[in-house]
This record gives C-alpha cells, structure tokens and sequence, in this order.
DNA sequence: CTATCATGACTGAACAGTCAGTCAGTTCAC
DNA sequence: GTGAACTGACTGACTGTTCAGTCATGATAG
C-alpha cells in the first residue's frame, strides 16, 4: 500500500517529465494520483516545493553513487585503467536510468528556476570533478594525453547530460546504452586513424 | 528606424531566451518592445505563432549554411581533410552564434510542443547528415575508422546541441569556441595516448 | 476621406492555492 | 460493550489572480 505522498510524487515524475514543468498543472498530479486537489497542498507547500523534493532525493542517490566510485591509483597499467573506466561508467548509467525523469525535469528547469539554480552546480561540479579525477590520474600513469582536463571534463559531462535528457525522450533510434559506450569509446581514442595521427 | 514587428521578435529573442516560453508572458515582450499589447496581435495570430516565426527564420538561415558547406571528394589527403573539417566546423559556430538564442529557445520547447517538434526533425536531420557525410567521405579516404556512423553522427550531433544551449546561458568558465573546438579534437583523436592503444 | 497602424482597457478561461467540512478510525470513560 | 469525544487524513467547491487574446477607439499619413 502506497502512501498519498508516494503516489503524488510518483504522478509529478511521469506528468512532469513529459509535459514539462510549467505545463503540468497541479491537477493533472492529483488526477493521475487519484487524490483530491487539497491533498497535495497537505504534503508539498507549493508546486516548486516539488522541485525541491525531487533535488533531495537526487542528492541521495548522488551520495550513493560517489561512494561507490573508486578512484584509479596513479601507478595503474592500461588495462586496470579501462577497467576500471568502464566500472565508473556502469555506475554512472544506473544512476542515469533509475533518476533520467526526475533529472530530465531538474535541467530544464535549471535555467529558469531559482530554487533548482541553487542545488544544481553542487551536482554537475560532482560530475565533472569525477571525470577531471580520473583523467588526471590517466594521465600520471602515461595513459592519457596533456590536455586541458577542466575543459576536457566540462566537455564530457556536458554530453553525458544531454544524453540523459535524450534517454528521457523515447524517440531514439539507437538505445542510451549503446550511446552512451559509443561517447565513452570516442572520447577515449576519436574517431581517426591512429597511424594516420603521427603524419601531422 | 525597426519596424513593430521587428522589435517585437527582437524582444521576444531576448526575453525568451533568458525566461523561456512558457514563463515569457506576452506583456513581458510588448513592454521591452515599448508597444502596446494589441499590437503583438497585428502581427502574430498567438503566442505560440512566435515559436513558428523563430523556426522559419531557423530554416532560411540553415539553407544559407547549407550552401556554404562543401562535402569533401574521396580521394582527400588528410591535410586536405582537415581544413575542410576546419572550414566546416566554422561555418557551424558561426550559424550558432548568430541563432543561438532561438535554437535555445526552440530546443528547450522541442518536447513539449508539437509545433516545434514538427519542424524540428529538419534541423537535426540535416546537422547530423552533414556530420555523418563528413566522416563517410573520410572513412572511405582511408583517413577514419570503421564506426557506427549514424550512431556517431548521432551523438556528435547532440553534443553540438548541448554546446548551443550552454553558449547561450551565459555561465561558463570556457568560452564557447574554445568548448567547439576541443570537443572537436576530442571526437577526432580522443584522450587516449596513440602508442598505448595498440597494446589492446 | 480612407487606409493602416496602434492603443490599452477589458474579458473570460485557466489555475494555484485555501478552507470549511466529512468520515473512518481510535481512545477512553462508564 | 457502548457511545461520546476526539483525531487527522482527505475532500472538492471556492477564491483571487494571472494572463492570452479582443475590440472599440484614436492617431497619422497619403
């Protein structure tokens, strides 16, 4: 048996994500909650306090999912640094996947939204401090490339966002997953010719 | 000396941008335009025609890009390649600049209006087709290798997108050329070093 | 005099948020 | 065991406001 309050939220994903924030009206979420109109004021005190609501439990999963993530020690070889690449961008996709609507709603609304504003960078600097971490650390082992890591970064967890926002929207015609291994694989060695490279 | 009309979108460009639709109120555009609420009226049938007015302007300026980008012939040198890789990935910054507000705008509403979306699938098409030309011409050039390339395409395309969109909110610590231009390189020749990929 | 362009007060629908009232369930006094 | 008193989750009709769109009227130019 589902709470009230679990019921609405669960309706604010699934109206929200589709018909976007300010499109949704507070009745469309009772309606599909099956609640009355007064009922939502008694567990949200507006309709942005949803948003609120939706950034705390993002926040939550985001703590679940950065102690899991285990940074590469510098004297790692090749194939431990793929490794253990791929391990970081598992969990990355499942985080994607289980939160994609609610992130989806977060980053529309983030330009606009004073309230979202406010939490967000605290999210895309963990993205992006991730990726910086496990660049630099290539780097030290030899690995990687000398490149400017904060762009490089900013670069890769900017499209890692918008694939989110694409996994949302359905109407793709390669799946999220494969998209997401396909950016991985071209971020790491592009898409030229590696005997061609020494020519320039 | 601007006509009404042409303050009107100048007005609606710049409060939509930074509002977006469905927070830009009507008297929001006619006061920064300084003209009466009737007169949006002469001139747009609704609010939402705005939203064709920015697409129609989107579609003549694309057909300019279009005519400017010539697709490189199949027996291209790799030097030869690269400087129209260069002169096209101009050419694209250039059309973003100048659109970035209204592509922003258009991007945004894409999921949630179907006038958008009607008109749309045109611009990501023709985006995407121009990348994926690109890169046949260069596999068969011997010059790129043997990917997915509607799936890279895809994905390139996407990422430009998102580079768009962060461009026009105004709060990033790279400026958006120099963004362009690494992501750029990062498609073309990766992070990885050269000499340890073939140990794989 | 007629056309065109412009005005801004006005309208009515849509909507976020409120509040007086209902009712199933619980407590407790006798 | 009965019923009176109380609780609080829930309801949905209601309110005040916001806002897209209209229209009667005015200004200006040819």
């Amino acid at each position: 048996m589902m709470s009230s309050k679990e019921d609405l939220i669960k309706s604010a994903r699934l109206v929200m994500s589709s018909k976007g924030y300010s499109r949704t009206r507070v009745s469309d979420i009772v309606k599909k909650a099956g609640v009355a109109q007064g009922t939502f004021y008694l567990y949200f005190k507006s309709k942005e306090n949803v948003l609120e609501e939706f950034i705390s439990i993002i926040q939550s999963q985001q703590d679940a999912l950065l102690a899991n993530i285990k940074i590469t020690n510098p004297e790692t070889i090749r194939e431990e640094f793929m490794r253990e690449l791929m391990a970081v961008s598992t969990h990355f996709k499942e985080f994607y996947k289980e939160n994609s609507d609610i992130l989806k709603i977060l980053m529309e609304e983030l330009p606009h939204s004073n309230i979202v504003r406010f939490h967000s960078d605290n999210f895309r600097n963990n993205a992006k401090k991730i990726v910086e971490i496990f660049m630099k650390t290539g780097y030290k082992s030899g690995l990687l490339k000398d490149m400017n890591f904060d762009l490089v970064a900013e670069i890769i967890s900017m499209s890692l966002k918008q694939l989110i926002l694409l996994g949302s929207t359905n109407k793709l015609e390669h799946s999220v997953d494969e998209m997401f291994n396909t950016f991985i694989e071209l971020c790491m060695f592009g898409i030229m010719k590696e005997d061609k490279r020494n020519n320039a």
